[in-house]
RNA sequence: GCGCCUGUAGCUCAACGGAUAGAGCGCAUCCCUGCGAAGGAUGAGACCGAGGUUCAAUUCCCCGCAGGCGCACCA
C-alpha cells in the first residue's frame, strides 16, 4: 500500500495529522529499504557473479589486447570493426607508427607478428592498410561463451563492478492529482531500466519516485475544489474530476487574475498545516498513487520508494537557515529567500515566496540531503526531463556551495515529448494519457496475436497482447537515445515490426520454439561445441558481447545501447535462423546450434529484462 | 538578449576520434511441401553550412543557420 492511502487511513482517526503522519510512514519505510538492503548484502549469490572488466571471455581477450598494447607501445586503443570485415577486434596503427617513425602499414606488420606470439586466443590476425584486424579462434570463443552462458544464465550479462556502492535514482515522479501521461513514460521506462542496469553492475540502487505531491498547483486545486467540485463525479472518478477542476482553474483564471493569488494562499494554508486541507489533500494523492500503481504494474515498474515532495517540507526551515548562515543565499526586502551565483554563473535561484511558502528548489536540496544522509550513496541521478536542465545544475552547485560533494549529482535528462499538434498541456486538454496508450497498444497487439495464432486460448492471447502491446511501447522509447525530442504518433510508438521489441520477443518465441521441440537437450560439454558455420559464427560473436553492451550502457547512463545490442544480436539470429536448420542437423552440428540457440535465447531474455520487457514462449 | 539540447537516407533512429557512415519504416524485386513469414535475401537512398585542431573529424573546438527547451515567487 502506498503511503499516501496509509496517511489517508490512519487520518479515520481526526486527531491525526498528515504532515506528522507523512514523516512517520515515510520514515519507517526508508528504514525498510534499508534493512532490506543489508539484507541483500548478506546474500552470497553475488560473489558468483563475474567480478567486472575481465569475467567474460570477450572482455578478457579485449582487456588482454589492450594490456599488451599498452605495454608495449603506450597506446592501447581498439576501432570499431567495420560492417564489411569479420574480424573481432581491430587495432588503429597510426599513432603508433608516428612514434616509431615508421609508415602504419609497417606497424601494422609488426604488432601483428608481435600480439599473435603474445596472445593464445588469436587465430589470425590481417594487416590491411594501417589495421590489424584480430581474429580470435571462434571455436574457443564459442566454447567459453556458451559455458559462460549456461553456468551464469539469468546473470549472464551481470557483473559485481559496482562493488554494492549505492546508487540513488529519482525517477518517474508523476505529479499527484492528475492522470499519468505520455510525458511521464519516458522518465518512468528510462530510470527503471537504468535502475536495472546498474544492478546488474553489481551497484545497489534505490528507486525514488519523487512525487509532484506539493505546491502551489495544490493550492490551486484545493481552492477548485472548494468552488466547483462535483462530488458524485469525484467519488466515480475522482482522477478524472480532478483534471476537470485543474483545467476548469486555469480557464477561470485568464479572466479572473485573483484566482492566482487565491491558490497561492490556499497552498500557504496547506504548508503551514490546515487541518481540513490536509485532509483533502491526502485523499486526493491517495486516489492519484493508486492509479499510478495500476500503471506500475502494467509497465511491470517496481518503485523501492514512493515519496513524494511533501515529505521534505519539515526540513526546509533548516536548509533555508543554513543557507542564509552561509551567505549563499539571501533574503530580500519583500521576504522571499534567493541564492545569487558568483559571477552570475547562473541566474538566481528562488528558495522561498515573499509570503513565506517553500518552493520546488528548496523541496530538491531537502530531498537531496535527505538521501545523503539516510543512503550514503556515491551517486543520485535525476531522471528528469531536459527543460530542468537549469534548476538542476542550481541544485547541485548550491548543495556543493552547502558542502556536499556536488560530483555525485547527475541529471540525466531526456527530451520532451509533443504531439503533432504542438507541445502537450494538461490544462489544455492537448495530452495523451498513459493509460490510454498502453490499452491501445495491448489492443492493437491482441488483434495481431489472433489473427496470427488463432489457436492459442483467450487468456494465452491476453497475456501476450499485455507483454506485447507493452514491450513495444517500452522498446520505442529506450531504444533511441534520452536527449532528442520525441513527437508523438500513433504508429510511431506502437510499431510491431522491424526494429521492436515484438521483434526480439518473436526471436526469443522463435528459438524456444526450436528448444522446445528438440526435446531433451543434451547436457553441456564444452568439448561438443563446434562452432564451424559462418553464421555460427557471427552469432557466437554477438552472444558473447552482452557483458560489454550492459557495462558500456551504464557508464553512459544509457539504455538504448542495449536495445541497440539485442537489435543487431537478434538480425544475427534471423539469418541463422534462416541458414542453419538445427533439428535435422546431426551430431556435434546438431548439439553446437542447439546450445547456440539456447544461449541466444538466454541472451535476449536477460537484455529484454534490462529494458524491462517480458519474454514469451510462444507468441 | 543569455544559456542548455538537437540537426545523419523521403520518414524514425544508430555509429569509445579511425577503414566502404549502420538499422528500421516506406519503395522495387525475390524466398514458406525445411525449426513459427511478427521472418529472411537483393537493390535505390544520407553526415545543416563555413573555418580550425589531428596521421585521421559525423564525432573535438570556433563562427553561422535551423528546430526545441529554459532564464524567480509553477513543478
Amino acid at each position: 500500500m502506498n503511503i499516501y492511502r496509509k496517511i489517508a487511513d490512519a487520518m479515520q482517526d481526526p486527531s491525526v495529522s498528515a504532515f506528522v503522519e507523512e514523516e512517520k510512514i515515510g520514515l519507517a519505510e526508508v528504514k525498510h529499504i534499508k534493512e532490506a538492503i543489508s539484507q541483500k548484502e548478506k546474500q552470497e549469490e553475488f560473489l558468483d557473479l563475474p567480478e567486472g572488466e575481465d569475467a567474460y571471455p570477450f572482455l578478457t581477450y579485449k582487456h588482454s589486447i589492450r594490456d599488451f598494447l599498452r605495454g608495449e607501445y603506450g597506446f592501447d586503443e581498439l576501432a570499431e570493426v567495420p560492417k564489411g570485415v569479420d574480424a573481432d577486434f581491430a587495432i588503429p596503427c597510426f599513432s603508433i607508427a608516428m612514434i616509431k617513425g615508421i609508415k602504419p602499414q609497417e606497424a601494422a606488420i609488426e604488432i601483428a607478428e608481435a600480439i599473435k606470439k603474445e596472445c593464445a586466443f588469436i587465430e589470425r590476425a590481417e594487416v590491411t592498410g594501417g589495421y590489424v584486424n584480430i581474429y580470435v579462434d571462434a571455436k574457443a570463443l564459442g566454447q567459453e561463451t556458451i559455458v559462460s552462458v549456461e553456468t551464469l544464465k539469468e546473470h549472464y550479462g551481470a557483473s559485481r563492478a559496482g562493488k554494492r556502492a549505492k546508487v540513488v535514482i529519482e525517477y518517474s515522479s508523476p505529479n499527484a492529482a492528475k492522470p499519468m501521461s505520455v510525458g511521464h513514460l519516458r522518465s518512468t521506462i528510462i530510470g527503471e531500466s537504468l535502475k536495472k542496469i546498474y544492478e546488474a553492475q553489481g551497484f545497489t540502487v534505490i528507486g525514488i519516485d519523487h512525487v509532484g505531491d506539493f505546491g502551489t498547483q495544490f493550492g490551486k486545486l484545493l481552492y477548485a475544489i472548494s468552488q466547483w467540485k462535483d462530488d458524485d463525479a469525484f467519488a466515480k472518478e475522482p482522477v478524472k474530476e480532478m483534471l476537470r477542476l485543474y483545467v476548469k482553474f486555469h480557464e477561470e483564471a485568464k479572466s479572473d487574475p485573483t484566482l492566482e493569488d487565491k491558490g497561492r494562499e490556499m497552498f500557504q494554508k496547506l504548508e503551514a498545516g490546515d487541518a481540513k486541507l490536509a485532509r483533502q489533500w491526502a485523499d486526493l494523492c491517495a486516489v492519484s498513487a493508486d492509479d499510478f500503481e495500476k500503471i506500475y504494474a502494467m509497465l511491470g515498474v517496481k518503485i523501492d520508494l514512493l515519496l513524494g515532495e511533501s515529505f521534505y517540507q519539515s526540513r526546509i526551515p533548516d536548509v533555508i537557515a543554513r543557507c542564509l548562515e552561509k551567505n549563499i543565499a539571501v533574503k530580500n526586502e519583500d521576504g522571499s529567500v534567493a541564492v545569487n551565483f558568483a559571477d552570475e554563473e547562473f541566474p538566481s535561484f528562488l528558495l522561498a515566496k515573499k509570503d513565506g511558502s517553500s518552493l520546488y528548489a528548496a523541496r530538491d536540496i531537502a530531498a537531496a540531503e535527505f538521501r545523503l544522509e539516510q543512503f550514503d550513496p556515491v551517486k543520485i541521478i535525476y531522471v528528469v526531463g531536459g527543460e530542468q536542465t537549469l534548476h538542476f545544475r542550481q541544485v547541485f552547485k548550491t548543495l556543493g556551495l552547502l558542502g556536499h560533494d556536488a560530483g555525485k549529482f547527475t541529471h540525466d535528462s531526456f527530451g520532451l515529448v509533443s504531439l503533432p499538434e504542438g507541445k502537450m498541456s494538461t490544462r489544455e486538454g492537448r495530452v495523451i494519457f498513459l493509460e490510454d496508450l498502453i490499452n491501445e497498444s495491448i489492443e492493437r497487439a491482441r488483434k495481431i496475436v489472433a489473427e496470427k495464432n488463432p489457436e492459442l486460448t483467450d487468456a494465452e492471447k491476453k497475456e501476450i497482447a499485455e507483454a506485447v502491446g507493452i514491450g513495444a511501447i517500452i522498446y520505442n522509447d529506450l531504444s533511441q537515445s534520452r536527449e532528442k525530442n520525441i513527437q508523438f504518433t500513433w504508429d510511431r510508438a506502437l510499431s510491431m515490426e522491424g526494429n521492436s521489441a515484438p521483434y526480439l520477443q518473436y526471436a526469443y518465441a522463435r528459438a524456444m520454439s526450436i528448444v522446445k521441440k528438440a526435446g531433451d537437450v543434451p547436457v553441456f560439454v564444452k568439448e561438443h561445441i563446434v562452432i564451424e558455420a559462418e553464421q555460427e559464427q557471427k552469432l557466437v560473436r554477438m552472444i558473447a558481447r552482452l557483458p560489454e553492451a550492459v557495462q558500456h550502457a551504464q557508464v553512459a547512463g544509457a539504455p538504448h545501447i542495449v536495445a541497440t545490442y539485442l537489435n543487431a544480436l537478434v538480425q544475427e539470429f534471423s539469418r541463422f535462423y534462416n541458414e542453419c536448420p538445427v533439428l535435422t542437423a546431426e551430431g556435434a552440428t546438431r548439439e553446437t546450434r542447439l546450445h547456440l540457440v539456447r544461449a541466444t535465447a538466454q541472451v535476449i531474455k536477460n537484455g529484454l529484462f534490462l529494458l524491462g520487457i517480458r519474454t514469451l514462449d510462444r507468441m
